[in-house]
Order: C-alpha cells, then sequence, then structure tokens
DNA sequence: GAATAAGCGAGACGGTACGTCGGGTCTTACG
DNA sequence: CGTAAGACCCGACGTACCGTCTCGCTTATTC
C-alpha cells in the first residue's frame, strides 16, 4: 500500500499479529473487562505502546482481533435462498459455539458504552455481515424467490437480530434453529416448523 | 416474613430507594462505566459506605436499580394481531426513546460479564416481554391469522432480536419501523414493505 | 459530687472499668493507632456508644485507662531530697518498663496531632507529675537542700524531660539512671557519675 | 554505583524531589495526619500513584521528606561553655518557632508507632544534635568549666530533654529560656535563675 | 405497679483517607 | 524511526475507622 518508510527501524508485522492473538485468545478465555492492555501486550511479549500505535484503544484492538480471525468467511454457494441463508447462518454459529461467543457479546458489550468503539465496531463488524446477508436476499430478489417489494432491511434485522437476541441472552444457537430461523425469515410463520 | 432485625439502628430504606433511584437515573443519562459509586452516593445523598453495605459492588447495585424497575406496560388491547404486535413495540419504542434506551443497552452489555446478573436480568426482563408477546400470538392463532404449526418461539426472537439489534446498534426505533416489523413477522415477506 | 441522677438506668460502673483495662491491655499491646474502638469495645464486651458516652474521644479514652491504671503513686518518704528523687524516677521506670512504656509514648504521640486531647494530657497527666516533683523539690528547700532562689521549673522540665527523651528514643531507663539523673539534678555536673 | 535503568522512562527525580519538599512544607503546617497522600500529591503538581511508586506508605513518604532534610546548623563559636550551651539552644529555638515546631513533633509522633522510622530518625536527627551538643561540653571539660568526672550524657539528655519536653507540650521556648537553661545543665541549681 | 427516664448493645449512617488497579500518554535507550 | 520498558496523570475501586444516630431492651426511680 504505502511506500516503504524511508528510514528507520521497519514495522514488526508479527508484532501485531501477536498482539491479535493474543487478545483474541484472552478475552475469549476471561471476557472483555477481565483482560487488561498490560496482560494483552505480555502475552503477545510486546510493549504496551506497540498497541497503542497500532489500534487507538482496547476495544479496537480487541475488536479488530475477531475480525481478522474469521475475515475469511466461505463464500456462500449460489442456489435457493433459504439454504443459502441457513449455510450463512450455520457458518456463524459453529464459530460462535466453538470460541467466539463470549468475545463477541463482550464487543457488543463494550460498544455500549464507548461511541467511538461502537462506530468502528458497526463498520468493520456489523455491517459487512449485513452486506453479505443483503446480497444472498437480492439473489433470493433475481431467483423469483422474494417479492421485488420485499423490504430488506426488517429481514436482515429479523436475522440477525434472532441471532444476536438468543447470543446474548446465553440460549443455544443450533443448525437446527439456523434452519428453522432462514426458513421463517423468508417464507413466514407458514414455513414448516 | 423475615423477623426485623436483632438489634442496632434499622437500616434505612429510604438510602436504598434513593441509591436504586440515583443508580437508575445516572446510568440511564449517562450509561454504565461513566458513573462511579460516588457519583451515585452524592446524587442519593447518601454515603458511599451505605451502598456497599446493600450491595456487594457498583455492579450489583446498578442491577437492582432496574431490575426493581419494573415498567408496568399497559395492557394491549385485544383485536387483529398485527395492530396488536404494532401497538406492543410501539410503546416500547417510546420508553426506550424518551429515557430507557440509554440504560437498557448498559445493563444488556453489563449483562455479557456477569453471569449472575444475566440470570436475574433474563428472569425479571427478558421473560415478561417475551411472555406478552407470546400472549398476543395465541390471540392470533385462536383469531386464524397465525397457522396453528407456526413456531411462535421463532416469531418471538425476530421481534424482539430485531428491537435489541437496532437498540444496541443506535439505529432509530420509529413508530413507522413498529408497524412494518409487526407486518412482517406476521404475514412475511410479503406484506406491503 | 454530683446527685444520683433523678431517674432512668443507672450507668454501669463495670463497663466503663471493663472500657479502660481493655484500652490498657490493647494499647500496652499494639501501639495507639492499631487500636480501634471497635476492638476495645469488643474486648470489653460492651457497646462502642458506651465508651463516647464517657470519653469524647478515642484519645481520650486510652488517656484515662493510663491515669486510672497509674493513679496511686506511693507516696515518697520525706527525707533528703537527692533520694526522694530517685525513688520518684524509680517507681516511673519500674511502671514504664513493666507495663506503659509503649502506651505513654503512644499517648504522646496522639497528643501531638490532637490540640484537645493535648490539653487533657497536660492537665492530668504530665501537671500532676509535675507538681509531685515540684513538692519534692521544695522539701528540698525546706530542708535547705537547694537554695531559695533556685528555677525549680527548670529542674522539672530537666528532670521529666530526659526520661521523656529517653521514653522517647527507646533508650534504656534503669534504677542506675534514675540515681545518677537525680543527683545531676539537684547538685549538678559534680556529682559524681 | 548502581546500573542505570535497563530500558524505560526514567524516573523524573524532580517529582520526588517536589513530594518530599510537599510533605515537609505539609506536615509542618498542618500536622501528619491532617495531611493525606492526595495534599501532597496535589501540591507537587504530581499523581498519587507517582507517590507510592516511591515510598510504600505515606508514612514512609513524609519520614523521608524530614530526614532527607538536615538543616545544617552554623558552628558555634568557642567561648566560655554556658554562652556555647546558650547559642546552641537559641539556634534551635529559632528554627523550632519560625517553622519546624509542629513537623518535629509530628515526627516524633510518627516515630512512637514505626520501629524503622525511630531508627532513622534517631541515627538522622537526634544523634547529630547530640554531638554537636557533646562537643560543646567537652570543649568546656577542656577549658575546666566542667569537671572531668561528669557524666556528659545525663547534661545532654538534660538539656534536650528539657527542650523536647516543652516542645511537645506546647511550652514557649525563648530565648529566655535557652539562657536559664544553659547555665542550669552547667552550673546547676546555683546559678542565678 | 404503672409511668417515666436513662443506660445499654447493636449496628446503620455520613464522611474521609487509605492503598490498588487499569487506561492511555510520555520518554528514555537500544536496534 | 520502531520497539521494550516502564514512569506518568487520572480517576474509580473496595476497605477501614471515626464519631454520631437510632432502634429495642433493660433497669432504676417516681407517682
Amino acid at each position: 500500500m504505502k511506500g516503504p518508510h524511508p528510514g528507520g527501524r521497519p514495522v514488526n508485522e508479527q508484532a501485531g499479529a501477536a498482539l491479535l492473538e493474543a487478545a483474541r485468545a484472552l478475552v475469549a478465555e476471561h471476557g472483555y473487562d477481565k483482560v487488561s492492555m498490560q496482560m494483552i501486550a505480555d502475552h503477545a511479549g510486546v510493549g504496551r505502546q506497540t498497541a497503542y500505535r497500532r489500534w487507538p484503544s482496547k476495544a479496537d484492538l480487541v475488536l479488530n482481533a475477531f475480525l481478522n480471525y474469521s475475515r475469511q468467511m466461505n463464500v456462500i454457494e449460489p442456489g435457493p435462498v433459504v439454504p443459502m441463508v441457513e449455510r450463512f447462518l450455520s457458518q456463524i454459529f459453529a464459530d460462535i459455539n466453538a470460541v467466539h461467543g463470549r468475545a463477541i457479546r463482550s464487543l457488543i458489550a463494550a460498544a455500549q458504552d464507548d461511541a467511538e468503539f461502537k462506530e468502528s465496531f458497526d463498520k468493520q463488524f456489523v455491517k459487512p455481515r449485513d452486506l453479505i446477508l443483503l446480497r444472498i436476499l437480492r439473489h433470493g430478489v433475481e431467483q423469483g424467490e422474494i417479492p421485488e417489494s420485499a423490504n430488506l432491511n426488517l429481514v436482515i434485522d429479523a436475522i440477525h437480530g434472532a441471532f444476536w437476541y438468543r447470543l446474548l441472552l446465553g440460549r443455544r444457537l443450533t443448525t437446527r434453529y439456523a434452519r428453522e430461523l432462514a426458513a421463517y425469515a423468508i417464507h413466514g410463520v407458514h414455513a414448516a416448523a
């Protein structure tokens, strides 16, 4: 991107990676506010300032720790829209159940008392996922499965909202729930339960 | 119920009440972690130790401030189910927009790092509202507007989830959104946007 | 002194005595500011308020604890003045070495940051002992051992001052020191060492 | 002596110095336990934690404030011994009356509940002054004003003791008292009052 | 023998200081 | 000029003690 630095010591790329990994692991294990910057830096074998040089605050560091980690979402294969949504949700649920549930909840929490971080979080975490869902739904419109007149934002809110609701309340997120939610969101209450 | 205290100056109930009210008001205005125990105690006209005598930590005080604060919702007049849901949501949105938005968000946040509080919050705040919605939906089933086979929990998750999603992301919760969400949740994507 | 109370429960004399004894024992063992009123009251099996009903502050209680304890000083038998002073000092030193050294030091210390208490201490502890010494010295004047022109206050300051000086610095207060100091104070540097 | 620190921002020596000076000045003015760490830190223009980084507690800070503060006394001109003692005392009294009376009293007090501090105080404050007095007295012995057989430690105790006694009791320390005490200590009760 | 009055144990109360901790900034020596 | 180390300012945390207050109970005197 940026031309190489004119002089001086080059940035240690590994330090940033180590910080992200340390942040991810620690927050996943202990929760956001039981983890301090000192802990993260120590765990990464790095100075604390090195973290602040890369991210403006603890919240941003931790957010990016999870963005980087889960950035590579598998592309959803085109097809009928309900299975696409279902596969999208299943991927997320699998990730949540395996490792990131605790951390994502902590991040949502952290965003509630930090406007600046909320903006980052919205932009880097929420919006991209909304967008993936939007693309899937538009595909459904093109396929004629969803009427042109439908308010897709409502559908997105319902899907992601139901997901967050259960996540934040500590309720289970199963493959079956992914299937049922997808069917309901697209086909309404008439979909088989 | 419980026998009176064995001796000593009796607890000043007003002090506890003043602390709860102060905590509620301050957290509602500024958010959980912008509020300190000192602020709460000062605002309640009470010593800081008096707060710690009643609750072991700031988190416990603030949580109780909202648990004991159960806003009795107006009964929803029976009728067609979509307007009932719409009225239910409008009531909530009005409250959120007027005063409690900030506080509810802070509480949801606080619950993410405190299992005990999460349980109380779920039981005293979330579940009762789920139940109101469930009654409305069951009314719809009885009226024949919603098929018997429908998975009502999904509908509840979608409605409350969409609400939380927008609340937590700081998006607007308008009367219009209440109408659209109600229509979509019951009649699906075919409902006029 | 005062006529008996017109009505109401009489003061429990034992409670006061128990408080004094508890204060004395605890301060002698742990030092003034490691001991709290709660500790003293508990140790005396008495309510804290019962202590404050009798003495206006912790410092006053502790002071009286030692006054009462050491009030009964043996009368010094008349005779040549130097042995009288020596016996006076020996009595004090014996008491100091046996139990009260720590406490007296703590009281002198406490008086330095509490003007009101300093006054009590001066009046109830220092002045009476100055007075005993003064009587001894006057006896010496009457016997012709001390010239009429002598400034007895200087002698008192020197004797009690030397005692305090060594006490506060943790230096030993021996029978021999009592003898030497008495001789020096009355007969000056020519007294045999 | 000690190798420089291995890395990191160096300690700001001025902050430590400012803390010591602030502690000295405030304790001198208000007395030990009327002064809080917050007051000292504010007065020094420094964070409270910076004080705790250097000394483990308030007591240690205050004590060091005075230990490092060694008022170099003017040399006493040789001559007859009584005027020398008188001048020595006058110097001390002037200093006490001008500024340090309160602080010295607080320090003597503080030493009574802190063995470690007492030792430092003895070594750095008490002993040096005893030594000055000892030199004066030895000069008197050489001049034949004081007999060889005299126990000079007794004289020192009497002089410094009388001084402390009056200081701790809040009694006046005048030039006249210095003269009288010097005369009495050297020439005994026969000295003109 | 009630009514009155005060002492008493218990413990809540307002206040103030303590010593600790974490966030985010800064300043050094080294690479 | 990036980095590790770590000092720095700020401000909240939860604890301890002081001296005061307020309750129910007990123990006397007075009517």
